[in-house]
DNA sequence: ACTGCGGCTTGCCCCAAGGGCAAGGTCAAC
DNA sequence: GTTGACCTTGCCCTTGGGGCAAGCCGCAGT
């Protein structure tokens, strides 16, 4: 009852796919035919199939990539709750990434609406010299998703350490956008904490071989607005990045390095509401423009 | 003020985009550099010019496409409020397919999990003999969310002209879903409405020199599960389509012709709980076969 | 002025997940 | 035996870039 050899073609109406897209299948092992002629390479399906052939079809509805769709499939003949929680786990992620879109849709039609124009006045700003300084730094290219949950857990291990093996913490730490020249959805960002023995920081790096470095932060002169804990999440954060840039042209000035923000506060202890973070742009000091 | 010319690495940093990205939209127009040096080929662009730049990023990370980016930066130089309405267009069209999603992982992780062995007991199947009949029909390539509507509309049109002028509806009106071998999403499906006068439907059908056409469709032997109103919807209606299926091949019979909804009760009046619809694949009918 | 290094240019190939088409071999019905 | 529908492989196309190579360019140090 189940030796019936069914044609590409027939097989394809019936579980709604093309053939193209079943030849990819099976060239991929995700599907592959019952039987294949060995002397005309005519592909032969079976009933038993149709189920796998569906499944993988609303897999793919649901705009999963292939090669988890792959073990998705793999899971299902064994091991039905794995394969179902797999599925849980990938919508997950989607939700996920949505949610952040979705404010970003908030936020974009704010802005075209010319809405914003409102908000640059929340942010007042000033500038701001701080000294330069030695710093711990891990750096790394991070999706915006992740972005929150990585500053905080290395803002947490460098500060233990910039306690511990360089003599305390030197001044507020703070996270670099660097964006050198390449992103991949979000560039490169860097965790930057100001020690105070520099040569204890340089020598337990050494040891270290870690992707952890220490480099030397120059003096800066900062353009800064400063935010509550509630401010900082993305999108609502990009308005106080933009209200410090205008600003910044405003006055005439010139940006000098990569955006930061700057966190002097304990950011557990604090409200929504209390100021946590500075966002902020060097800009070029007119003394050190060559005359 | 403005007429500092930064070149492409510095403005890709500003802009959190790579340099292959910017020489992308150049080419496509979206973001013209403010000036290329004939001698040398290099791209200089201004700061004005980050503002544009920053909103094809946020529109890019919604995963808008470049083509739809054009449109929208395009409008937001003279028209803000009709650039933001485009992008909240854009977005109800994403939460609209997303919604369609969710209903489906509900529905595979049920199935995966096993869960569905139960649901398949729920549906009783049956089969009938039905005569063969002329009907008027309109096929279309569709994809599932535009379905329900396409059905509606297409159904009501097709029952009006057959009473008008093909001698009335003979017999319950379907949806055949023949995918016959491409599917760009979802196969083509076919609404199908039974009609007495078959000359008269011919004759106009000539006429018209529309999509709608005529054919004879032949006595069927159908297995088929009736399904009540709130069951006709993706991705409920799967669950009858599979345990017909699974019916059939448990009973020895083979599929005959692609499945079809018939709709036996009138749409508007029915409740969520009355049935409305047999969910229906036709089989060989044993004595077609030749001996 | 020379030299080096990093930035910039174009051009080519690569990815997923197939769609479309061409040239040719096969199957099944008449 | 022939026709027409079906199947095969192979190639190029899509979107939105990433990566790399070869070769120019600009700036800083010497």
């Amino acid at each position: 009852m189940s030796d019936e050899l069914i044609s590409i073609g027939a097989f394809a109406a019936r579980v709604r796919l093309s053939a193209k897209a079943l030849r990819l299948y099976g060239r991929l092992g995700l599907l592959p035919p019952a039987y294949v002629d060995p002397a005309t390479g005519y592909r032969y399906y079976r009933r038993e199939q149709v189920e796998r052939a569906r499944t993988i079809v609303h897999l793919r509805h649901l705009d999963m990539p292939l090669a988890e769709v792959a073990d998705v499939v793999a899971l299902m003949g064994h091991d039905g709750p794995a394969a179902a929680e797999r599925v849980a786990a990938y919508w997950a992620d989607v939700e996920a990434r949505l949610a952040g879109q979705r404010a970003l849709v908030d936020f974009l039609r704010a802005r075209l609406d010319g809405r914003s124009s409102l908000m640059s006045e929340r942010y007042s700003t000033e500038t701001v010299d701080v000294p330069g300084c030695t710093v711990l730094t891990l750096q790394r290219h991070i999706l915006v998703g992740e972005l929150p949950a990585w500053i905080g857990t290395t803002l947490d291990r460098l500060t233990a350490v910039a306690a511990e093996e360089c003599g305390g913490v030197a001044a507020a730490p703070f996270v670099a956008y660097h964006s050198e020249v390449s992103q991949e959805s979000d560039g490169p960002a860097e965790v930057c904490v100001p020690v105070r023995d520099a040569d204890a920081a340089r020598e337990w790096a050494a040891r270290q071989n870690r992707a952890v470095t220490v480099r030397e932060e120059p003096a800066r002169r900062l353009a800064f607005t400063r935010i509550t804990k509630a401010e900082v999440s993305q999108p609502m954060i990009l308005n106080a990045f933009e209200a410090v840039e205008r600003w910044v042209a405003g006055q005439g000035l010139r940006i000098a390095a990569p955006c930061r923000e700057v966190y002097f506060a304990d950011w557990s202890s604090a409200g929504p509401t209390d100021p946590v973070c500075d966002v902020a742009y060097p800009v070029e000091v007119p003394d050190e423009v060559p005359a």
